[in-house]
RNA sequence: GCGCUUGUGGCGGAACUGGCAGACGCGCCGGAUUUAGGAUCCGGUCCGUAAGGGUGCAGGUUCGAUUCCUGUCAAGCGCACCA
């Protein structure tokens, strides 16, 4: 009897819909398992497999444990705002509201084709104002604490989206969203200040459980560096230049210094500056450049040197020029540096290209070639002379600047503030208001949510203005403190609003009173397991921990850290090796697969193809594998017989099994529990028939992975209840090891034979077994035995001459 | 340039704290069944006729190395003039 997965899978789908079984429980007296995926955009082109195989990870985990007994919160929603949904809406002239309801309706019923065991009741979806009005309150609090402010500053600006871009969204000079080139623009920002945080967020990466590369690459970006400040007087004003340095022992070493084309100083002192018309020419063509050229022109230093101006070396007492270079970053440090020639390869660069003095501090390298960056002895520096530990000299050198008044240590980070403004329609209004008599003025909280308006045109002004200042009757307003008439800010949220908290919201998605209650969030926090893409690492990841830790302060949720354990899928690529895309073609749609193998079959591939951790090309004739294998375990029902236990000849199999499956699916490793499974269930051909206990434990066994094919055996096999809700299956320790192992027996590490002994027997009883062995004896024969090593059950080696 | 990761059959990948390299699956070869194809089932499949040789390459440690160490090459990902 074929296996008609189309009816079947359907069939188990309703079953569980009407059962509820997915639900979590309110019975806080359970022991709790909170597992995160995370939450789909929904876009118009439907799921990718990439989805399937970020969520069946999780999947098979929250099966588990829901068998073992704890109460299982498996949430999923959608993270809806954002401007492929909206330049979809502008092209096509519909509604982002439709669009958005339309593809979360066709991304729910692909995900409910697939049999995820999440918890339909609890769906969140960020552009459903009970959920936005929370992300503004949110917001506000962060507002009143002082986590938000507006700045007119240099922005990454992508000119064909017309928006404002977070570093983050910008990365290597490309706008995520469409990838056009990015360029540098001047405009009032809304800023969360993510960097009042950095330490924080590096501190709790210890408390954490993510895999070593992720904490890694937060640490990297977040970028904390230690160092000094340093005041370079500016001669004949009085004033002082602020630089930031890692080196401050290289401080006799400086032979110029450089200034950021925006520096302020420089207009300062304009009436000083000789050749200000230079220095303006330079500045405009800085301005010019989009961040792509600036990293294009890596190899040829540019800049111009300021005459009328100098400062004087705090160390040496010397006069030293001042440049302006666009090497140099108003965003970072203090947007000056002391330049160091001999031992820093930009200063160097620089230098040889304006003629100006190298002197070496220290020893190592050859400073004519190149720069020398290692360490070593110190020369020319003074009372630093002789020091060869860096630590001691950078320590002695700060003593000596504290004690002068010259500098202190100080810390930077690489992170910035998070631009957190849009000028489009589809995302969350800020809930602020701009009064002339008051300044910026928040929404009151009675007031949220802060609606976005209905309208018909929703197209970005050219201007770079949002869409929402064309509509006056959301624009004007009266001013909460005054009462006089204010205008509302127009921007909206960034697309990274909704998705820094959704978790939270999932633990108590209808409450209207608090984005969630304090004793759910008690129960169900931290997040036990959240799996994602590496591709959120620096950023949702990061946002949301912020989000999080921000709350934590207020005293809003319980633990300091949000998620206990993280872990990342691998990519799926194109079956010809290259990341899948529509422009290559090579995109595999699971809705297909699930057509034409079953959910079953796709769920089970997309976990065998490989490491879960690494990325692997998509391979049809493997799903035919996959196929192959459901197919034969539907058909063990044919070679059932009556009996509940488990036959003496697979006894050992079976418990091997158990506990290979069981430790496999905690730790990633879906594949070689898979291939257990397989290799056991070619065990039970080769013996020819299977009882129904054998039968009942396998299914239990795959469940998690194949859960239609193996409610329906279970059914068949007499049973009444649900196999998603039958307990998961014991082993016992002692049977999972043979009476009789087969050890290898090497001479001089050279595999030679192999002989069967009791797996108890002691060292003495096994190299006597195995010299006994007629081609080990032949072998050794007229040799002197050096040395015997018996491994306990894993090998003999005998050394002879 | 810096950081991280990975190099194992024709392919995807296994291999516990150093202990039989290639589990499991795909593909391929042979056979059975079939009018034929497909599907299914059975057997074989690292290379070499063999001795032997094999985990990117060259060394080292060890009774024994895919695993540890040193050097080197290659690929992928991330960051990128971060002072």
């Amino acid at each position: 009897m074929k296996y008609d997965f189309k009816t079947i899978e359907s069939k188990w789908q309703n079953k569980w819909d009407e059962a509820g079984c997915f639900r979590a429980s309110d019975d806080h007296t359970k022991p709790k398992f909170y597992g995160l995926v995370e939450f789909p955009y929904p876009s118009g082109a439907g799921m990718h497999v990439g989805h399937i195989k970020a969520y069946s990870g999780l999947e098979v985990v929250s099966r588990k444990r829901r068998k073992q007994g704890y109460n299982v919160l498996f949430p999923i929603g959608f993270d809806a705002f954002g401007l492929p949904t909206e330049n979809y809406a502008i092209k096509t002239g519909t509604h982002p509201r439709k669009v958005t309801d339309d593809n979360i309706r066709n991304f729910t019923s692909q995900l409910k084709k697939v049999g995820y065991s999440f918890d339909w009741s609890r769906v969140v979806d960020t552009t459903d104002e009970n959920y936005y009005k929370w992300t503004q309150w949110i917001f506000l609090k962060m507002f009143e604490a002082g986590l938000v402010f507006r700045d007119k500053t240099l922005v990454n600006y992508c000119p064909s989206c017309k928006v404002v871009l977070s570093n983050e969204d910008s990365q290597g000079g490309k706008c995520d969203i469409c990838h056009s080139d990015v360029v540098q623009k001047s405009k009032d920002v809304w800023y969360l200040r993510i960097t009042e945080y950095a330490d924080k967020l590096l501190e709790g990466l210890n408390e954490v459980d993510y895999p070593e590369n992720i904490k890694l690459q937060q640490i990297n970006w977040i970028g904390k560096s230690k160092g000094a400040f340093v005041n370079f007087e500016i001669k004949g004003t009085g004033e002082k230049l602020k630089i930031y340095t890692t080196r401050p022992d290289t401080l006799f070493g400086v032979t110029f210094m450089v200034m950021a084309p925006e520096h302020p100083m420089l207009e300062k002192y304009s009436s000083l500056i000789k050749n200000y018309a230079d220095v303006e020419a330079y500045k405009a063509e800085c301005a010019k450049k989009t961040e792509f050229e600036r990293t294009q022109l890596v190899k040829e230093k540019t800049g111009v040197k300021i005459d009328g101006i100098s400062a004087v070396n705090p160390v040496t007492g010397k006069e030293i020029p001042i440049y302006i270079s666009d090497y140099v970053m108003m965003g970072y440090g203090t947007g000056a540096i002391m330049a160091v020639p001999a031992h820093d390869t930009r200063d160097w660069e620089f230098a040889k290209k304006f003629g100006i003095d190298i002197i070496e501090v220290i020893k190592g390298g050859n400073i004519d070639e190149e720069a020398y960056t290692g360490d070593g002895e110190v020369v020319n520096s003074g009372f630093l002379n002789g020091l060869t530990n860096k630590k001691d000299s950078i320590e002695k050198m700060l003593e000596y600047l504290e004690e002068k008044g010259i500098g202190e240590a100080g810390v930077q980070y690489k992170m910035k503030d998070w631009a957190f403004n849009r000028q489009r329609y589809w995302g969350e209004p800020i809930p602020l208001i701009h009064c002339e008599n008051c300044g910026i003025v928040a929404v009151p909280y009675d007031e949220l949510p802060l609606r976005l308006p209905k309208v018909d045109n929703f197209e970005p002004g050219s201007d770079g203005e949002s869409p929402l200042a064309k509509i006056d009757s959301f624009v004007r307003c009266a001013c909460p403190k005054c009462g006089r008439e204010a205008r509302r800010e127009t921007d909206t949220m960034p697309q990274w609003a909704g998705s820094s908290w959704y978790f939270l919201r999932y633990i108590d998605p209808h409450n209207d009173k608090e984005f969630a209650s304090a004793e759910e969030l008690k129960y169900w926090l931290p997040v036990d397991w959240y799996n994602g893409g590496m591709e959120h690492v620096t950023r949702h990841l990061i946002y949301s921990r912020f989000w999080y830790k921000f709350l934590y302060d207020l005293g809003l949720v319980p633990y300091s850290e949000p998620y206990a354990k993280r872990s990342a899928q691998g990519l799926i690529l194109g079956p010809d090796g290259d990341k899948m895309s529509k422009s290559k073609g090579n995109v595999v749609n699971p809705n297909d697969v699930v057509d034409e193998y079953g959910a079953d079959v796709l769920r089970t591939y997309v976990l065998f193809m490989g490491d879960y951790e690494k990325a692997a090309p998509w391979s049809e004739s493997s799903v035919k594998g996959c196929k192959r294998f459901i197919d034969r375990v539907w058909n063990l029902l044919e070679i059932v017989k009556d009996g509940d236990g488990i036959s003496p000849e697979l006894e050992t199999s079976f418990h091997k099994t158990i506990k290979k499956v069981s430790d496999d699916i905690e730790t990633l490793k879906y594949n070689t529990a898979i291939a257990a499974l397989m290799t056991l269930l070619n065990q039970i051909y080769d013996k020819g028939s299977v009882t129904k206990g054998e039968l009942k434990t396998f299914v239990t066994l795959l469940n998690p992975f194949a859960p239609h094919v193996t409610e329906e055996i279970w059914e068949r096999l007499g049973e009444t209840e649900l196999l998603a809700t039958a307990p998961w299956c014991d082993y016992d320790e002692a049977k999972t090891v043979e009476a009789t192992i087969e050890v290898p027996v090497q001479i001089c590490g050279k595999l030679r034979a192999t002989v069967s002994v009791p797996a108890d027997a002691d060292a003495a009883t096994v190299i006597a077994c195995a010299k006994e062995d007629p081609k080990i004896a032949e072998l050794l024969a007229g040799k002197t035995v050096i040395k015997e090593i018996y491994v306990p059950g894993k090998i003999v080696n005998i050394v002879a001459k």
